[in-house]
DNA sequence: GGTGGTAGTCATCTTTTTTTGACTTATTGA
DNA sequence: TCAATAAGTCAAAAAAAGATGACTACCACC
């Protein structure tokens, strides 16, 4: 079984996942906060006018598992949960900075 | 009337709909063929298997609009249509391969 | 044991995107 | 003038993404 089915959605086109994950309501936004500093979820919700707990939390959910953000819990009286950029995210710094020129 | 309103979506980051738009179905496919050659209507519908005439439609027509595409009628027997590459189209090739890089 | 803060989840509803399939326009060669 | 090919448009349905509001878990302090 060689290949035989022609995947053209994926197979041709590498970055259409990250691009697709970068671009999801939010993401730009966080992606960017998270360049100058770690994230909070609360401090998030109150910054970005309009978002919502569901949506924050989705999207801080895909930046982690898409490897570009990292979680760290804080163990202080409330409890702190920080969400910082990995290695990939700051490798793509530079990327979305070269495309903010762009526009 | 100033601005009143703080439009937290779009203020506070300029590569969002430069993202959202390159990220859409079929798009960076789109994009990734232009690159190599001009695109064909026809073609493409045959090529990018499980597309269809009018996701390919409005495809082209968004990336013409966000002016990374042009289009050009060439006359010929049963009238070609090719969608090409702009200037701002190429200047976005090496970022969208540094995107790959980073998959 | 009640209150308050942080960080969420869950089910549901709404909005936006994508797909489907039938129909349209333009040109040309027989 | 009829058929064929290229390049679409349009209305409607289906699927995916995002928003809303109620609820949960964990800890600490009073």
């Amino acid at each position: 079984m060689t290949t035989t089915k022609t995947d053209s959605t994926n197979d041709s086109c590498p970055a259409q996942a990250l691009l697709k994950m970068l671009s999801g309501k939010w993401k730009p936004q966080l992606f960017k906060l998270a360049t100058i500093s770690p994230l909070r979820f609360n401090t998030l919700l109150r910054q970005l006018e309009g978002s919502n707990k569901q949506s924050l939390s989705v999207a801080l959910k895909e930046l982690e598992e898409a490897g570009i953000l990292q979680k760290n819990v804080i163990r202080l009286r409330p409890l702190h949960i920080e969400y910082h950029l990995t290695e990939k995210g700051r490798a793509l710094t530079p990327i979305f900075l070269s495309l903010e020129n762009l526009v």
